[in-house]
DNA sequence: TTGCTCCTCACGTCACGTGAGGTGGC
DNA sequence: TTGCTCCTCACGTCACGTGAGGTGGC
């Protein structure tokens, strides 16, 4: 029965000498011979184990596990058991992963469109990122609301052109414009405004966000903080549960 | 000026009190204030850089990288680097997951298929996994030195039938038959097999493997190690580079 | 006064890696 | 004798978590 050194089962594992003495130390894989001087010696079997060890290891179990998988006498009840938590495991490390992917990619993507930006900038995406589904929910809400309304008013402009029927945008009107006073109060009162300036978050007049020029996602405003003018950044407001 | 307590950063923050502590330790955000009792107190600033600092941990930026960004006094130039090199960090894990997941769930499904197995059987599923790249090189090697003998077979037997041509045939026998020794010889060669009652890797007899019934995977053979005969693994030998 | 929060040690986690200083074995 | 390998401490890694024992602040 031939022997191997340490460092012979570490070349044919694919490890180093200490992963194999490490896992002495663990109970993992003792050698089943020492030499005089009191070196490792393993035999053929030891090799076959330390391979099995390796493999699982390779598959992310830990030794606790491997340790356990070992020493158990029936081990089908067990292993499945333990392969399914390691696989529930790596698909939750997998979605983390992926998760912080897509985050760091968002971040870097906003950076390059800022030609100038200071550590405070990150603060600023980071909000507006955790701000976007929120915002999102608003905007839906607006746009479910406002269906019922456009399509009023398109069946009253038709049938006005078609059959002259006139009294249909009289109702339309009628309901249209306390609707859009409900609507604008309803989203300034639930978004605020990123001060590009000082990164502070400020609620402005409505009366100046209602009538400011605007992109889908800016607003031209005065920061109430700063004194700044100019386009701020749209986010949902902290306090929108109120 | 509201001064925040430990326990209000890391609520706001959603970290733990000890998190909060930690980054003191680490010089990464430090109060700007102590209270008589030596307690913790961060301002509106602290409070703005702890929310930066958490946003880049979720990117899993390592609390070094973090610390080098705000020190920075012009951040601009560091920070595309640290995220370009994060990035690329978090896509070998991503990686490095999922060929951990693929191989986890072989080894599930080749265990489903056994309705007995030991530890030993891990060790065998690990050896069959790992052999089977080899195994797919000897396999292509062999199709693609059979395609033209192949092809002169069919062309031949077609014009034999069609134009009575036979001497064709005869030149697709001269070089057909040592062909095939020579494959045989070249295939048996490269491969062995997995005994599944002693779970070693053995090279039958040329004879005996050339005229055993087998499946696409496995061979009847007897094992030169426990004289056990029955279905053997397929595998491609560990010397098959000699 | 009573909870609640916060404080600082000090040690644990996980699977090794990294020296240091010494030695076996060819 | 000379490299090379291997040995055992002992400490480091990374971002905290977990008690323990004590205390501030309302």
């Amino acid at each position: 029965m031939s022997k191997y050194t340490t460092g012979e089962v570490a070349r044919l594992c694919g490890v180093t000498v200490r992963t194999v003495q490490y896992y002495d130390t663990r109970g993992i894989l003792t050698p089943s011979a020492l030499s005089e001087g009191g070196r490792r010696l393993y035999s053929e079997d030891d090799l076959a184990r330390m391979k099995i060890i390796c493999f699982l290891r390779e598959l992310g179990l830990p030794i606790a596990a491997i340790s356990q998988l070992l020493s158990e006498d029936d081990p089908g009840s067990v292993i499945s058991l333990l392969l399914d938590q390691q696989e529930q495991a790596l698909r939750e490390e997998l979605d983390a992963r992926q998760e912080k992917l897509e985050k760091l990619v968002s971040l870097k993507r906003e950076l390059r469109r800022l030609e100038h930006f200071s550590v405070e900038s990150i603060g600023d995406i980071a909000y507006t990122m955790t701000s976007k589904q929120k915002l999102r929910k608003i905007r839906a809400t607006m746009l479910i609301t406002g269906i019922p309304v456009t399509a009023l008013q398109w069946t009253a402009i038709i049938l006005w052109i078609t059959k002259g029927l006139w009294w249909l945008f009289v109702l339309w009107a009628v309901i249209a414009i306390p609707y859009g006073i409900w609507i604008s109060h309803y989203y300034f009162s639930h978004v605020a405004y990123l001060c590009p300036q000082c990164h502070s978050v400020f609620v402005p007049k409505m009366k100046e966000a209602f009538w400011a020029r605007h992109t889908p996602s800016t607003r031209k405003l005065t920061c109430t903080a700063c004194g700044h003018h100019g386009f701020c950044v749209e986010v949902a407001r902290e306090d929108s549960a109120k």
